[in-house]
DNA sequence: GTCCGTATGTTCGATATCGAACATACGGAC
DNA sequence: GTCCGTATGTTCGATATCGAACATACGGAC
């Protein structure tokens, strides 16, 4: 893991104004979180907020019969844990770390004296929350249309996108839970990309060689994702 | 369609304090919503937001391809639009209406001025929206893991929830386009569950003659859905 | 350097869904 | 009552994924 990160990595806090971040800043508390880490188990209640910065976090929807499906990936880009201040107190799905790096986190208490400001801080989790919507919505749509080939470099390019290295610590048994597929079906897929030079791996460490050559592979859904992420997020300052 | 039907048979209208719904309640414009019609176009900029009274609508994600997915269905326990609020004016699916009926729309000002206020509505709305995540995100574990028999049950438990009869006008096109399956798929599971005395159709009508039984048939996902909903918006007027 | 746990690779039959083509029959318009 | 558009039914080969069983080989612990 890194030395001690920058809040200001996280795109959210990053866009906060400066009274605003004068307030938060001394509030924030810096947590490792390591690989495999569980932030919040379904129907759990919620402590904390976690502004990833180093580190990405898999949203995981656990069957009663123990198959999974990730539903969505927050990385430096967001926030774990938008049912709290949405005013759910839990969610109906997991907090998976998956990847290990630092978050800084709030309580419970003290980001819902922030939202409550209804100031520049609600706007930009709304805002973000928004854009999280989409990415489920795209979810959705591509577990029902497009093949495991396509869905993982659909899942690469997301994950690439909220790392600062072109390179994942993940082996392809736990890609498989995140996509909802069987192992197999992720060797196969990821045998297919190596074959034609667009990654390099080997137990547990996924290298991305060419990222363009992914998104060629991948289907529609990375791009419409990444659109509204930036259409937004961007102006978030703005606000 | 029916008569006129009164605003508060919507149950986040019905949450509001009579105080804002003083102020809502002239602005409140009735709109007859056909089978078919498209509320909201993917990327297009919205004008309204719509509290469905006997109306159902779909959100739905159309493929660059033409293949499509349901995302999420509203009905009378909610609102299409969130997006508005949330501060993106636009969203990436298409809100298509599923079974015609009445809405009762304000203008997109009327409503983020009254969204700014950070008073009873907004709660409704964001708590809304936290439930509307959870049924977003349940879809897509549908769509990933449970067969097309399952998914049938379930979307025609949502349906009835949203509705006050237990009957729907649909036809097992719609249908298919809504489960983002072959209509021939469809045909087959719907024969199964006439066949098994839960539902009675011909040409575009379906009636459930036994709800219980498609519980029984319907994967865990209307389940999770459902208490989500009752436990996030039962106490709307608590908060 | 050796060993062993674990990540990755391979094979095969079963199954759900797809895609296409065509058949049937309901029910509103006339 | 007849006609015809359209909703529903049926069949068949192709394909993706599943589920299970087993093989291989990397790389850290010792």
């Amino acid at each position: 893991m890194p030395s001690r990160p920058d809040p200001r990595q996280n795109e959210l806090l990053r866009a906060l104004p400066a009274e605003v971040w004068k307030r938060l800043k001394p509030q924030l508390e810096l947590v490792p979180l390591p690989l495999g880490d569980v932030l919040y188990e379904s129907g759990g209640k919620m402590k904390h907020v976690y502004f990833p910065t180093t580190a990405i976090v898999s949203l995981l929807y656990v069957m009663e019969d123990g198959r999974s499906a990730e539903i969505a990936v927050v990385g430096l880009e967001g926030v774990v844990g938008v049912s709290l201040f949405m005013g759910g107190e839990s969610t109906s799905s997991r907090a998976l770390v998956q990847s290990a790096g630092f978050a800084y986190r709030l309580t419970a208490a003290i980001l819902k004296d922030e939202f409550k400001r209804a100031g520049p801080m609600m706007h930009v989790l709304l805002r973000y929350t928004q854009a999280l919507i989409t990415q489920m919505a795209q979810t959705a749509v591509c577990n029902r249309h497009h093949t495991v080939d396509q869905q993982l470099c659909r899942w690469l390019l997301l994950s690439l996108d909220r790392l600062a290295v072109n390179e994942l610590k993940m082996t392809q048994e736990l890609i498989a839970n995140m996509l909802g597929v069987r192992r197999e079906g992720v060797t196969e897929a990821a045998g297919k990309l190596q074959e034609a030079g667009l990654i390099e791996y080997s137990r547990g460490t996924i290298t991305v060689l060419d990222r363009l050559g992914l998104e060629k592979r991948s289907c529609e859904c990375y791009e419409v994702v990444k659109k509204e992420f930036e259409r937004l997020l961007p102006d978030l300052i703005a606000k």
